[in-house]
DNA sequence: AATGAATGAGTATTCATTCAT
DNA sequence: GATGAATGAATACTCATTCAT
């Protein structure tokens, strides 16, 4: 899977094809399909360890911190680093999103991790430390913000995920409308 | 093109054949290689064509705003607006982000257009209406927040493109560290 | 027709176009089919004009030479500077000899040709200036030197026709079993 | 590649389509490109194949025969004789003369079978046996004679080889200007 | 467990030919 | 006489998947 992984990753789904991942690990084609139903089920797998694991290190980082906007901010930041460190699963989400084979397994798992936010959010909201507005709208505008500064600046020209990673907080945490605090 | 894009949208730009482009218009395969050298070369006009309407409309929208500020938020807001009415084309756009293919001319494309931001952006740091941070980031955060917004609100949802800008816009502005105008 | 004889020459009947054709003449398509059939009766037509005029120079060459031997060696010679001088029609004679569409016309101009040798043969045989052998046969290995002395010194290596047909020409003399006219 | 060098000779090669070759024998059309890269290199190491072969016969047959006359004649006559068993070979490399991808090489076989005549040609023009002249021109001269009747006798007439070779070696020791050896 | 030869539907693309203008 | 847009059958080639060994 790993190797998969990093084919997809590279070339995409289409252009990647089963002769060529088990010709990489030297193993016949057979034994694919003895642990894999198909390509596409191969692809799923990848792509809900990816999340899964994305979600495990989020919940780690954040531990049991009391603060809701702290919270958040580590929850973007781990975002980053995980994706800094796991290229070829952050391109697969980014190649799941545009496929209508995979795009409803990834919105499962992206809602998990949305609803994860929006509890921060709306605890944040309701102490009065965040502006009142749609948390749902709020965690994906977050989401958004994360996701494309991380294919631009990790991905695209290489910039290291926690100096990027300070800009982004600073955007989100002032787009959420923080008050210090108290 | 119109159909095609249609196709793309839909379905992929792997998944959609040329035979299924061209008997979906009820012509023979021959014409369509008569205007188009190959399938690629379709795609990239339809690209193009795409980046270059989005653009001419957000000129359009600022005309000859004076205030910065305005001049962002009337960009975003256009950008909901020309998604909402555009969603073939915003979805290739989409689609080419994520293949080898194309990713070079949909660059080309966006850096143009983040550029448009990007000026607006210096001019309202310079007369400290934004907090001063990196021009360029601050651009492709809201890229992000607009993308992301879009996809899921406005394409997935179906939700009307000015309600979600209004959040979509309160959410930048205050990520760019707005103080109101004096 | 002579437009269309060089490129078939160049590039074969199958790797040229009739788009081709009619491009490189700055003409339409239809115009093309107004004068022509088809490809194929185009490429039968140029065929035929070729063998035609090789024979009318072999004919006008002989002229009213008495000595039989004498007009197979200015056969031999014409042909050669004939096909030196048509290049691109000797090729297309070649080209016919490989496609099954062509050699049936090929063939019936060829046996023309090869019937006119067969004369002059005939004759001197009964005159005993040449050994007694089926006079067809002596005529096709004729055909056959003349023919690949051309390809491979006229044409791949550039060397002119009457140095090379001098060569040809004691080859088959001899090889007819010439005796010096008494 | 036997199945295919039958397709090839009967028809050309464009003629013949990779379609109809697998559906010969029975097999899909994967299992070709298993074995061959593309229809050009099928062609091409038939090609091979059969100059190879032809090769081989050859020195077989003239073995360690000391005089060189007799070894251009045993050559003439095995070039006939493999002719006659080997139609569809000879096919095509009458086939591959005559095309732009293969001339190349057809031409690197041939060289090496008209250098292994000249060697002979060379010799016996130093003993005296043979007229002086181009041992490369001779060479080809009978190159031209053996092609030519062997595509006009045992091919298209279907004549025994060996009564026709009598005929080719008469005219080509005599037209090589020899004298009975001593 | 594992191999890799075999399958065949599917793909993009070409090109001789037609015909409304 | 002439144009060139349109046709569609045909082509070489790919690749996910199967299955006898």
């Amino acid at each position: 899977m790993a190797h998969a992984a990093e084919r997809f990753a590279e070339q995409g789904y289409h252009a990647t094809s089963v002769s060529e991942i088990v010709r990489g690990l030297g193993v016949g084609k057979g034994v694919f399909y003895w642990y894999f139903d198909s390509k596409e089920q191969l692809f799923l797998e990848i792509l809900r360890d990816a999340q899964t694991d994305l979600r495990r290190r989020q919940q780690q980082a954040i531990g049991d911190e009391a603060d809701p906007v702290r919270r958040i901010e580590l929850g973007l930041r781990t975002s980053m680093a995980w994706a800094e460190a796991h290229r070829d699963h952050n391109k697969l989400i980014e190649l799941a999103a545009t496929d209508r084979n995979f795009v409803g397994a990834l919105r499962r798992g992206q809602d998990i991790a949305v609803a994860d936010v929006v509890k921060h959010v709306k605890e944040a909201i309701a102490s009065g430390r965040i502006r009142d507005a749609d948390p749902d709208v709020l965690a994906h505008a977050m989401v958004g913000v994360v996701g494309h500064l991380t294919r631009v600046y990790i991905y695209d020209r290489g910039e290291p995920a926690d100096s990027i990673a300070d800009v982004a907080v600073a955007f989100c945490l002032d787009g959420l409308g923080i008050t210090p605090a108290s």
